[in-house]
DNA sequence: CCAAAAGTGTTAAAACTACACCCATGA
DNA sequence: TCATGGGTGTAGTTTTAACACTTTTGG
């Protein structure tokens, strides 16, 4: 169907910045990935499969974002956008041109400014979604692996609400909820005292779902 | 361009019941107000003209919902469609049918059973997002009129969260907000006390937005 | 032994909840 | 004068916010 194409903002947690994934090619300059969807297509699957394509990379979340239908090209047909936003634990997808593949890179919010101006609005309604979803989903686990610190989550708070956070604070109110199941591990980094590794109890969470805004803060 | 389409979810309370408005005609049943989206017309510009067409109404607010793609009607072309939600105060919008038109009717949440069960699934999904959009933004008032009283504004955080709350709390809180300006002016109703009207100063409650759920109930 | 990050309790202030009576009006 | 809906304050409880030191490890 002529024109209908859907696109994605990448999101992941890199160097305690939230990050957003852009294409590069020669001749269109930096990009958010998009593509076109097939006929009989659902749209959510056209949206995963154009990730799949050009990133090589599985997203495991991947929600709609909004839909432009003013965006016209030079050309004179009209051209129907549907967007999506999905996030990725760190790493997953790794950035750099590979072969005839176009270049790939992470973008920091600083760094927006190559991308056309109409996709950095498509970015920050993307970032203001992800910021309002944290208070009462759990959105904020899918940009982290199986398992993590305490620390880990609580700057991925910092990062994507854009303030500090008390440790004592954090760490008793997410514990006292009981989301959390300490797996016995630890990870130890370079220096200091190796950090408890938990992983996220998802029926917990969901049982506590229906009093909203459980992850406030 | 074939294939395009965007509906409607109009809401308004009525009689302490958040209300939806569906059209019949004999040939379609119940259904959701939609029409087609000309080949340069933006989505939003669309929507607010399917809804002037087809209703004689202006309507004041309107927010894109959610786009569909997976809707395979029996023909074989695949439709998009773009829905949107929109709030209008009580009573602008007058039910019943006239001349060629098609019957117009406001239906309470118990009698969504009349429409398809896909545009079932779209009013729900309008009514999560007012209700989830109702502590944060200011969306309830564009469901009164310009001034109003505290009683109607209660009653309408009641019928959309679905739960009673505190008279004299809720009037706390809100008048400690600073965002209503009495008019001077009073209600007289059938029987009892007449009661002050007020009005929305949205000015001030942008000043606060900042500080998310300040209408949290 | 020192630098680095993890981990741990208490207290004061603020916010929330529950609750019952008087007031102004029209019929 | 009475029935109806409007309007008002307080006290107990819960929640939040602010705050500093000890522990464990690797170099």
């Amino acid at each position: 169907l002529a024109g209908i194409a859907v696109g994605t903002v990448l999101m992941t947690l890199h160097e305690g910045r939230l990050q957003t994934l852009a294409l590069h090619r020669p001749s269109q300059g930096w990009h958010l990935p998009f593509g076109t969807v097939g006929v009989r297509e659902p749209l959510r699957q056209a949206a995963e499969r154009v990730v799949a394509e050009q990133l090589g990379a599985q997203v495991d979340y991947l929600e709609q974002l909004y839909t432009f239908g003013n965006i016209v090209p030079a050309q004179g047909e009209r051209q129907i956008q549907v967007c999506y936003y999905g996030l990725v634990p760190k790493g997953i997808v790794e950035a750099g041109g590979t072969a005839n593949k176009p270049e790939l890179a992470w973008l920091s919010e600083t760094e927006l400014g190559r991308l056309p101006v109409l996709e950095q609005k498509i970015v920050e309604r993307a970032h203001s979604r992800l910021r309002g979803k944290l208070a009462y989903t759990a959105v904020g686990f899918e940009l982290l692996p199986e398992s993590f610190t305490l620390a880990e989550l609580q700057q991925l708070y910092e990062t994507i609400l854009g303030k500090r956070l008390d440790k004592r604070n954090f760490r008793r109110r997410i514990l006292e909820l009981g989301i959390l199941a300490p797996t016995g591990e630890e990870r130890a980094r370079a220096r200091g005292r190796p950090a408890a590794l938990y992983s996220f109890k998802a029926e917990v969470f969901h049982s506590l779902e229906s009093r909203g805004d459980i992850l406030a803060f």
